[in-house]
DNA sequence: CAGTATCCTCATTGATACTG
DNA sequence: CAGTATCAATGAGGATACTG
């Protein structure tokens, strides 16, 4: 994984042969790359950070907007989410209770790069149906 | 959410209006993105493709370069990505056999884009540390 | 070497009920 | 309203054994 070790200095550095090794990343940075990566490929976290986006958005606002999810994988991934500083809980001492969610900086930051990856999801949007067409056709 | 909602149709979004249409997507694209989230966030997928980055390799030498990895799962990874048309498969007629795998042009342009999630995820490694550990000590 | 085929388990998630 | 607590089911993934 070459590349990915050098990340930091070869980002748009495509692929291919490394040359030497000039490493920049040790196992760690490599498992926090894995941990941001699980958090984005979470089920819920995109959807919610998304949701975000909008702006403060009440922990009921939230579970109309996101048809599916349950409370609890709400709650769990609020929590994973505030716990990773991509966003933030405010409760307002009224009643009813009134909490409101926002996306932090680093949030919309991470935002940011996952549109990234949603543009290129668009973008190669139908090379990849072709593929899984002529795929499922034949192995 | 923002810029991955903002459907011509609201099939998803029972939301709340939607500001402004200035939209370029719309939902099916919002579901493909999922899917592409999906691969990304597989716990080996990302593993293959970095590793292929450094040219055609032999399944067994992806086995050995992705320790924990079984053949079940490498094998399973592999046919997803292939299907996707990321990955592709070159079987030469040896005895014993031979069999390479190498990124298509496709599966480096996706790994560039993850790589700009890699440097985010370098770049902001330390500020998501202290965030947790905050988190922690007190929730 | 490069896979398949089975079985099995453990973690993630959803459903439901309850509470400050 | 905004959660927490508990339990059950699903399925992703590992271990092992076998094969073209």
């Amino acid at each position: 994984m070459a590349e990915i070790r050098t990340a930091r200095t070869n980002v748009r550095a495509n692929v291919r042969r490394v040359p030497g090794p000039c490493s920049h990343w040790d196992d760690l940075d490599a498992d926090f790359i894995r941990e941001v990566l699980d958090l984005v490929g979470d089920k819920w976290s995109v959807l919610i950070i998304g949701t975000l986006a909008d702006g403060p958005t009440r922990y009921s606002e939230l579970a109309d907007a996101i048809p599916g999810i349950s409370q609890r994988m709400l709650t769990l991934t609020l929590k994973q989410l505030r716990r990773t500083g991509l966003v933030d809980r405010t409760a307002y001492a009224e009643v009813p209770p009134r909490v409101e969610y926002s996306l932090t900086e680093l949030g919309g930051s991470l935002l940011s790069t996952v549109l990234a990856l949603a543009a290129w999801s668009a973008d190669h949007h139908g090379e990849i149906r072709r593929h899984q067409a002529a795929f499922d056709a034949e192995g």
